[in-house]
DNA sequence: AGCAAAGAGTACCTTTTTGGTACTATTTGC
DNA sequence: GCAAATAGTACCAAAAAGGTACTCTTTGCT
């Protein structure tokens, strides 16, 4: 329904409380916290995270997250298409999908324009950027 | 996923069909088969958007659909919300979610941004725009 | 009047995705 | 070796998407 899933929130929301403490491990219990997230639903985002490497993560005792890069090089767009898959805003513009119904359709192309103007759009965000407020400049308002 | 269900998808496919003979019913079995879609998908989808008011019914013999307005009218935006319910890009950006756990997490106001662009862009778009190829200009291109 | 074509309405079912939980294994610091 | 952490796996439940079937009503035509 043209929405990004909750874990992807819930993600986002994790990594703004991460770069509000780089540098220092944080753990998945404290990052919960903050949140207001259950520690389970916390630890899969920031594990899905790490896999995509946009987290490191140190186990043991006195172990924890930390962002990978600086909050200002990482992009809402990789965080948003590592975990849900590379964005395709109709079922015919996904990758391996051939659609051999609607091959003649002619609205793919329309399709591939939107999308990759949404992609666009969360490539312009940083993490650091998510942890301020937006002041959207009046030139790129429509 | 971020993406338009295939119901909507059908729709659009199915209106660029009727936009392509304005001013005459079609029946949703001709439209099915010119949008190479199964009879009873075609009518789900042509039901919705007769209720949504984007085209206008004519039952029994001889009857059959066609736009309620000139196809240059009818914004792609307006299909997709009729059909889709109001654009949520996230899921504490629709209607009716007041979001306690989240209140505090400055996250919305960016969402809020990205929903209103994507908005914009789908509203730039009329079902005549769809019959034919984009053009999208070099200044517009990010 | 009656028949057939067509949309309207409703109900149902299946599959997929999402959201969430539980449990075990492994690593690390003290 | 113990405790604090993450890693991995598996599973379950709820919701949404996708699709089908069947009946009712309207309309044009003969």
């Amino acid at each position: 329904m043209l929405r990004v899933s909750k874990l992807t929130d819930y993600a986002l929301v994790l990594l703004t409380h991460l770069a509000n403490c780089e540098h220092e491990a944080v753990s998945a219990q404290v990052l919960a916290e903050r949140s207001q997230l259950h520690l389970p639903m916390a630890s899969k985002a920031l594990k899905r995270l790490a896999q995509a490497g946009v987290i490191v993560s140190r186990r043991g005792s006195q172990g924890g997250y930390s962002l990978a890069k600086p909050a200002a090089a990482t992009r809402v767009l990789d965080v948003v298409e590592y975990l849900e898959g590379p964005l395709g805003i109709a079922p015919c513009t996904s990758a391996e999908h051939d659609c051999e119904l609607l091959n003649h359709c002619g609205l793919r192309p329309h399709w591939s324009v939107i999308n990759s103007r949404i992609r666009a759009e969360l490539a312009r965000l940083s993490i650091a950027d998510l942890c301020r407020p937006p002041i959207p400049s009046l030139l790129e308002l429509s």
